[in-house]
DNA sequence: CGCGACGTTGATTTGCCTCAACGATTGTGG
DNA sequence: CCACAATCGTTGAGGCAAATCAACGTCGCG
């Protein structure tokens, strides 16, 4: 085992072990996908069809309100990322999902995943853990959300997610975090003096 | 099958079906667990031992910052309600989660998941499909929460959750959006002239 | 080189909060 | 069964955090 999916296998090996038959079976399923910088992997109003896991890049996944976009997720290597709404219940997709760099992710189709779960269960119980660990992620953000002040959310993020913040454009984590671009640069200039 | 536990079998049969042998074991793992007026099923800090199905009754999660309460969760009949990050690594909880009416909760413990998922793989089917849909509402709902005004997500809030609105204190719901009940109140005012 | 993308700065505006006071309703103990 | 205290919602005045508007400097890139 040593292909082009083993990043993924190795991240599915935190939550489960699989035997080298279920994982040789697991990336029959898979393939790959490159996405050039500013290309879309999904557009608001498609169906989500694939789960996607992130090789290589970064990627942003944001809605257009009003004309403004507005960040809800940045994904870099190792991350899982799709309109999970949409993939789920295969209906119009409320995200664009657009990469920042040149990136590469591995796919898992949405018409595999049933076959997936009833030949290698070990991959549902995989999700079962993945979901119910993201689930509790988002609910602390959204506590954070309600309850710190912008210089404090924008605090929270550099030190939480030190590698987005050195690779994406400081408006994109301005969007991400609610803030105006204008209003982050305030923020910064006041923390570079001593808070 | 008539048991105490049919409201939440009846919740799972939305997902997977199980047979009566399967349903009988699933129920020896459950408890019923009766909670009154403002008593607390959880405390911020304890660890959260048990995942909980509302079958009567209301409840709030919420965490408490500069001894202001932040509601992030309500629940009703029929919904789920753990503190998840707490339940899943077992570690302190943050989240209150407290009755608003006399109330009563099926629980399962953390400590009989994993014999419950070896001997129902099912139940494990029943919690990815259900922390996946999860998943996703949350996201919807931080798309909402950094794209709307104050009186937008009221408006969203009442027309989404009609039964909580009838149920909780107008400045719980306040809480919930992030917003004072002296503002929800000048919102209400303005929505009950014609918006 | 020239243009677009990005960050910064200053002036002004606004959405929402804070503070304070006041009804209305509910519940509770005497 | 009444008196009194909590609880909850409302109203008005004033304040602040963050948005908007506008202009400008810098950098990378076609």
């Amino acid at each position: 085992m040593d292909s082009q999916y083993t990043p993924l296998i190795n991240n599915m090996s935190k939550f489960v072990s699989l035997t080298e038959g279920e994982i040789n079976l697991f990336c029959s399923f898979l393939s790959l996908k490159e996405v050039k910088k500013k290309d879309y992997l999904l557009r608001q109003g498609e169906v989500c069809h694939s789960n996607n896991f992130v090789i290589k890049g970064c990627f942003k996944a944001f809605d257009i309100n009003d004309g403004e976009e507005n960040i809800t997720q940045f994904a870099i290597e190792n991350w899982w990322l799709a309109d999970v709404k949409s993939f789920t219940t295969q209906c119009p997709a409320l995200f664009f999902i657009q990469a920042l760099e040149d990136s590469a992710v591995i796919q898992l189709p949405y018409d595999k995943m049933e076959e997936v779960y009833q030949k290698i269960p070990k991959i549902e119980r995989f999700f079962r853990i993945a979901f119910q660990i993201s689930f509790a992620n988002l609910q602390e953000r959204i506590v954070k959300m309600n309850s710190l002040s912008g210089k404090e959310r924008y605090k929270h993020f550099i030190a939480t997610y030190p590698k987005i913040e050195q690779r994406v454009p400081q408006y994109m984590i301005g969007s991400y975090l609610g803030l105006t671009p204008v209003f982050l640069s305030n923020v910064r200039k006041e923390i570079a003096r001593g808070n």
